[in-house]
RNA sequence: GGGCCCGUAGCUCAACGGUCAGAGCAGACCGCUCAUAACGGUUUGGUUGCAGGUUCGAAUCCUGCCGGGCCUACCA
């Protein structure tokens, strides 16, 4: 038995996130979790909202709510969606947590003791109006380049320059549009990550086996221009860690708050220690999760994301934890696998919170079950490239896959047997050649599935298992049953004793994909332990004869094509 | 500007130096009738974006070009 840490990035406090980003991260190591739990490894899967931030006390101002009450409630919305999808997290916890403050400011105070933070002056554009600094995405104005007269201060949009803030015509804040504004100085903490950038690379080398889309931008950062910047972790926010706290070595850092993307990483950790309260446990039950010095030694920690969060989690993160350890008294464990997805585009475009464009994850739950959307989502993750959501394939995959291939299969099996031998497994006959070949057939098939699950080949996996499901209606063909019911009762039941026991099985492998359908069915045939299989002869025999079923409801609905037609006017947007 | 990824059957993708380039969907034909008119079988369909090069052999490696996407460090 294998310990296996799992996170899944942490999706932003500012509103309901849409399809896209639950297959970017959550979803996929979702199925990873579920799956290891199946085969019976300890695992420990963490999630949490990322409430800091700009963005987050903006929403909440908008909202009319003080950031905290705002946060707590979203957090709450989040949670309900991620139980809504089955997201089966360990924990869920919140960046804002005493936890997390507490790491967070302690790892701050560890990498200062390193001579891994110093203090610099800046100057940054401070907006009277708003009564804050501006990010320089937040500030607008007439481009110097193309005159384009909504060009963001980080780059315009319209002729793709960079820019600086102080470069904009006619600068005004993109929060008030008001145009006092003003330049200040403000000191900030930087992380001297530069100091590290060897032995960043070496690392990121030696994981050989990483997805190219991983590794090839962790080394866009460590060697692009001068090599790996310093990157400063304060901001002058209201919201977040503070900066200044007792023990800190340094000073003059009151008023301001980490930046959301260090003590974002560093939740992952504060998260299972959130983990470990809520149920009672002592700290040596988190630790053992991510101190090797405590226990982790033998942990594998996988971390599932979209490719935008790819940066800090091979070098700003481990930075992090590396500086921390600096002494070698805190060997926090790193990262030992990193699976990142590209984006999930809708109907050819991008998803847009503003224009109502693509389907979000509350939308999502109101129109379908939600091991429909996993379903698609999951055989169709953005992993080789851009992955494109519409309808149509949407509605192929849940009427062809879903309903028709496993839906239909489970229905046909368990209706014959209810009308010809009663609710209970017919016992009677002996396997013959079609059976061992059927079970030859999902030997070799379960253990490309298992494979490609270990490795994370999430769509192959996907496909891998669609290919089980349709075993079962080849067997069923084959082997007539129908027929055999008219000349050979015996025969007939055997058959049937197979295919139900087939019907179990594919509810136990379809778990990590489609848990709440694979639960229904599991239950229906009243056997809701079912343990990952062995050999396909012995799962075939699983259920013994004389045990008892009932016919569930069909599984799913299809998808009409009026209905169809109807969800593509809805979420079209524009 | 720089970097990375992608471009394979009508559609979505697989194959990552080696038997006739595969699968699902869509199309055609045949079969079955237990089942959500569901299922099974057969089959049509590709000068692998373009042009060169390396190699006994290339979708796969190299160069250039065309097209699409992403990243480029103060959004997260």
């Amino acid at each position: 038995m294998a310990r296996i840490l799992i996170t899944s990035a942490l999706p932003y406090i500012n509103g309901v996130k849409h399809l896209g980003n639950l297959v970017g991260s959550q979803l996929p190591a979702d199925v990873y979790a579920r799956y290891m739990r199946a085969r019976g490894h300890e695992v420990m899967f963490i999630c949490a909202t990322d409430e800091h931030g700009t963005p987050a006390e903006l929403a909440a101002a908008r909202a009319g709510k003080p950031v905290a009450e705002y946060c707590a409630e979203m957090h709450a919305v989040q949670k309900r969606l991620a139980d809504g999808f089955g997201l089966s997290f360990d924990h869920f916890g919140r960046s804002s947590s005493a936890r997390n403050h507490a790491l967070t400011q302690h790892m701050a105070r560890r990498l200062g003791e390193a001579g891994l933070i110093e203090v610099r002056t800046e100057r940054q554009v401070y907006s009277v109006a708003d009564g804050r600094f501006l990010p320089d995405r937040y500030i607008e104005g007439t481009c110097p380049n193309c005159g384009f007269e909504r060009a963001r201060g980080d780059q315009c949009e319209m002729c793709t320059k960079q820019l600086d803030p102080t470069d904009l015509i006619n600068p005004r804040s993109a929060i008030s549009g008001s145009t006092d504004l003003e330049v200040r100085e403000t000191r900030h903490l930087y992380l001297r990550q530069s100091l590290l950038r060897d032995r960043l690379e070496a690392w990121i080398d030696s994981k050989t086996d990483w997805p190219v889309l991983t590794t090839s931008i962790a080394r866009k950062w460590l060697r692009d221009g001068d090599g790996l910047q310093d990157r400063g972790i304060t901001r002058d926010l209201e919201w977040g860690v503070p900066a200044q706290f007792p023990g800190a070595p340094w000073s003059g850092m009151e008023g301001k708050v980490f930046y959301v993307w260090f003590d974002a990483p560093i939740e992952y950790i504060a998260a299972t220690a959130e983990w470990a309260d809520a149920h009672g446990h002592p700290d040596a039950a988190w630790q053992r999760w991510w101190r090797e010095d405590l226990g982790a030694g033998d942990v594998r920690y996988v971390q599932f994301m979209g490719k935008d969060n790819v940066p800090f989690h091979t070098l700003s993160f481990p930075a992090t934890l590396m500086g921390a350890n600096h002494d070698g008294t805190e060997p926090w464990k790193l990262v030992d696998y990193i699976k990142s997805f590209n984006w999930l585009t809708y109907e050819g475009g991008k998803f847009s919170t503003s224009q109502g464009r693509g389907v979000f994850m509350d939308q999502a739950l109101e129109i379908l079950p939600s091991d429909c959307w996993r379903w698609w989502l999951l055989a169709n993750a953005p992993e080789s490239g851009d992955a494109d959501f519409t309808w149509t394939s949407f509605q192929s995959a849940l009427n062809r896959d879903l309903a028709d291939v496993l839906g239909n299969f489970v229905s046909r099996v368990t209706k014959f047997c209810s009308a010809r031998f009663g609710e209970a497994v017919p016992a009677g006959g002996a396997w013959t050649e079609a059976e061992h070949g059927l079970a030859r057939a999902l030997d070799q098939r379960l253990a490309a599935y298992g494979a490609l699950m270990e490795a994370m080949e999430i769509r192959k996996s996907a496909a891998e298992l669609r290919a089980i499901w349709a075993l079962g209606n080849e067997y069923l063909q084959a082997a007539a049953p129908w027929s055999a019911f008219k000349t050979d009762r015996d025969r007939a039941a055997c058959i049937i004793r197979v295919a139900l026991n087939l019907v179990r099985l594919n509810a136990v492998l379809s778990a990590p994909f489609i848990p709440a359908t694979a639960q229904r069915i599991l239950s229906a045939l009243g056997c809701p332990d079912a343990g990952w299989p062995g050999a396909a002869a012995e799962a075939l025999a699983a259920l013994p004869p004389g045990s008892a079923f009932r016919v569930p409801e069909n599984l799913f609905e299809k998808l009409s094509d009026a209905r169809r037609a109807e969800l593509e006017a809805r979420f079209a947007g524009g």
